[in-house]
DNA sequence: AATTGGCCATACTGTGTAGTATGGATGGCA
DNA sequence: TGCCATCCATACTACACAGTATGGCCAATT
């Protein structure tokens, strides 16, 4: 999974590398960018630039726009998925506090770019439906790990539901908005909504 | 309040009106472009078309775009204002039923506009650090209401903190997900959740 | 009837962008 | 050594959009 070096003459007399792009390495960057400025900041020509090439090369590796796009979209899922099933794999009896490291990890400013990438997606996918299927398999899924959890807490079947749905409503929506100065303690009103959550 | 109304000549001859805009026009019609399109579908041109004129009547009433989006958000300020003081207004002893009144208007589909309004105003305000003073202080208004309501029900100062803000977050992050699928009877569910964020 | 001010159309410039066509550079291979 | 496939640069077209300049239409006023 090495990326070939290569030096052209012109960048040879400056002493600059030139590494040789594919898809994933396009893919990745796109994914920053993502991260940063959404959807629409993910333009052909700026992330060329931003990759130290031109269009030229874009188009080589990919179709179209769409085509990143895509591949965007499945490469993120690959990464949720797998994300998920890390995040939410307890062994026996140490599933509650697996629950609360879920809404920690989604809380944390350490996972700021995961969580621009979250919103981004789903502001792309209120106009696209292909976007909004990926999303919906990735919630799906998310949804039923958690339940999962709950389930092996002793939950009932609709209150595992319930508070799996609750779950991660509340994280991407606390993500959603802006109350840096609704109390002097954000800190301990985390703590109380996380075990609002879970606890029984 | 009442809109002009006028006839040029080409018009007449077909017998169109031409209505006279005003700033309030345009920023309404830019309201429900926003709400659809998102931030990035508002484009002058585009709006100018939407609105039956061209963008010389655009450029008459605002000095850029800029003036135009900052006044949108200055109109939905003001109308969020008014609609929560609205919704958290309750006589004594109804404040337990209006906090599930307020969990029900937000996750009902009759508020799809509303809610796809505040997705598109948090995702601007990502990248604009106006927007985002502007929605600080709609939010901060927003969890105090319900706070006092949460406090009038008997609740501590931390518990109704904390309440009010799982409550808010809860309803803007179900708008953003996608569970269509995840249970046969999402009332129920819906019913179980809000149970939990407002029942003692 | 003539003038004025409010509102809008038209025509223009400049920029950013998607996509295409084509050629050049590089490294592997016969 | 010569050829070929891979990967990228350059140069183009076409279009969408922001913003400006200017003139035209209409209503009200005098």
């Amino acid at each position: 999974m090495e990326t070939k070096v290569v030096k052209s003459s012109a960048r040879k007399a400056r002493g600059e590398e030139r590494t040789l792009l594919d898809r994933n390495n396009w893919i990745e960057t796109a994914m920053d960018v993502l991260a940063t400025e959404g959807i629409g900041g993910l333009r052909v020509e700026t992330l060329a630039k931003t990759c130290g090439v031109t269009k030229g090369s874009f188009y080589w590796h990919f179709k179209d726009r769409q085509d990143l796009l895509l591949a965007v979209l499945t490469y993120w899922r690959d990464g949720r998925i797998r994300d998920i099933e890390k995040q939410t794999t307890a062994p026996a009896g140490k599933e509650l506090e697996q629950l609360y490291h879920v809404i920690e990890v989604y809380g944390s400013t350490r996972n700021r770019k995961g969580v621009a990438i979250e919103i981004a997606v789903r502001d792309w996918a209120r106009r696209d439906p292909e976007a909004a299927a990926v999303i919906e398999s990735v919630d799906i899924y998310r949804l039923d790990c958690t339940r999962k959890l709950f389930r092996a807490c002793g939950l009932s079947e609709d209150e595992a539901r319930s508070r799996s749905l609750l779950l991660y409503a509340y994280v991407f929506g606390q993500s959603l908005m802006f109350y840096q100065h609704f109390s002097d303690n954000l800190t301990e009103l985390k703590r109380m909504i996380a075990e609002r959550i879970v606890a029984a």
